[in-house]
DNA sequence: ATATATTTTTAGGTAAATCTAAAAATATTT
DNA sequence: AAATATTTTTAGATTTACCTAAAAATATAT
């Protein structure tokens, strides 16, 4: 499996789960930073060697092989995150672009030993779970700070978007993984949120209220 | 830096310490299992970057700029072993493949910061001493079992040879770094010795005893 | 339902790193 | 020193993953 087509099963994987119907070539395209024709080029290649189910013109999904290929180059993703944080001391925000090299690094015992040396983590260090080696992989409820009703308490447990802006962002104003907030009031014109995080009162934006999981 | 260049200026950079006068196309091309045009193709491309000095049929060397990142890739490289040896139970003649992937992860952050992890190491598995961040390395003086005078006893601190046959061979010996031997006995027609290790005798080739480095 | 807009595919081309086969340069032998 | 052998380079192809531009299919709007 070259590196390229491993992006591409990874990316087809995670719009997937957003769009279950069948995911567009301009979506690829543009998660991949690349043209639509290159993506169509591609997803023959992969349709050959039986990855994704491919109809011109209506999009694709993942077969089981394909899912079980994309779940494991997601499981080595995470587990990288998790060993450049807990190890090797980088902060969140600094683990992406490092772990998306690491993933392409082909040795199945590399992978289980560094598993078992880190514990058998179930999170990476932004709250994705992490799929075992069977590619089986934790559902866990969560919610959007934007779908929280006006005085519930509730902790963060995860972002969805994993930009470096974001992520500096909420170390800036001093929230983390298992930070307790309360929902104190919503703003029905702009959706802006007023919550308080450890005694004071913070104004985040709808956008904010978007990216950030609790539960 | 492509991962193809990199192969390249560590081979290069391998050829050199044996042969100082000028690396020869067909030596690198045996290294990198390819052929000489192709060898040629990339010693220009080297050579535009101003990594090696090269002329047209007179042999290559590493300019200081290339002889600097030849030594951070087997920085790297040698790092890499330690962390597979060391915190995920690899055995050393497991590590040299899935190494010469993780040699190409681009971040100098992950390599310093490992290295801080592992202890700042001074040799790799193998005996083989380790660059520091600024590319300096330390030269020991070692000798091969086969320079060894009938009589004295020595201590195995690293292997010449590094392939899976010769490391298992030792393993089979009971022989890694560390261990003490004394020459007893020396066959003039083919090299062969007689050594002994932990109070047994064993009866070793010219072969082996060309690749053991001791002191 | 037709016209328009958008998406996707096809056709043909490029750059990097390979290759084979032949030519040129260098080294070795007689 | 000439003949022969070896090494290295050049010339021209190939493969992978990308590209642009145009054509075809599908979706949306009037």
């Amino acid at each position: 499996m070259t590196t390229s087509e491993e992006n591409y099963l990874k990316v087809i994987y995670h719009l997937s789960n957003l769009s279950p119907k069948g995911v567009n070539t301009n979506a690829i395209a543009a998660m991949l930073d690349t043209k639509a024709s290159s993506v169509t080029d591609m997803l023959k290649k992969l349709s050959e060697k039986d990855w994704i189910n491919y109809q011109k013109y209506q999009g694709v999904s993942l077969t089981d092989k394909g899912k079980f290929n994309a779940k494991i180059i997601v499981r080595k993703h995470r587990l990288w995150e998790v060993f450049l944080v807990e190890k090797l001391g980088f902060a969140w925000d600094e683990v992406h672009e490092v772990a998306e090299e690491l993933e392409h690094i082909q040795s199945e015992k590399l992978i289980n030993q560094l598993d078992h040396f880190l514990n058998y983590p179930s999170f990476d260090p932004h709250g994705d779970p992490i799929p075992n080696a069977k590619g089986e992989i934790i559902k866990i409820e969560k919610q959007l700070v934007s779908e929280i009703q006006v005085g519930k308490t509730i902790t963060c447990i995860g972002v969805k978007d994993t930009s470096v802006d974001f992520l500096q962002y909420l170390n800036k104003q001093n929230i983390s993984l298992g930070t307790k907030m309360k929902v104190l009031e919503k703003e029905p014109f702009d959706g802006t949120l007023k919550i308080e995080i450890n005694n004071s009162v913070l104004v985040i934006s709808d956008k904010i209220a978007n990216n950030l999981y609790v539960k």
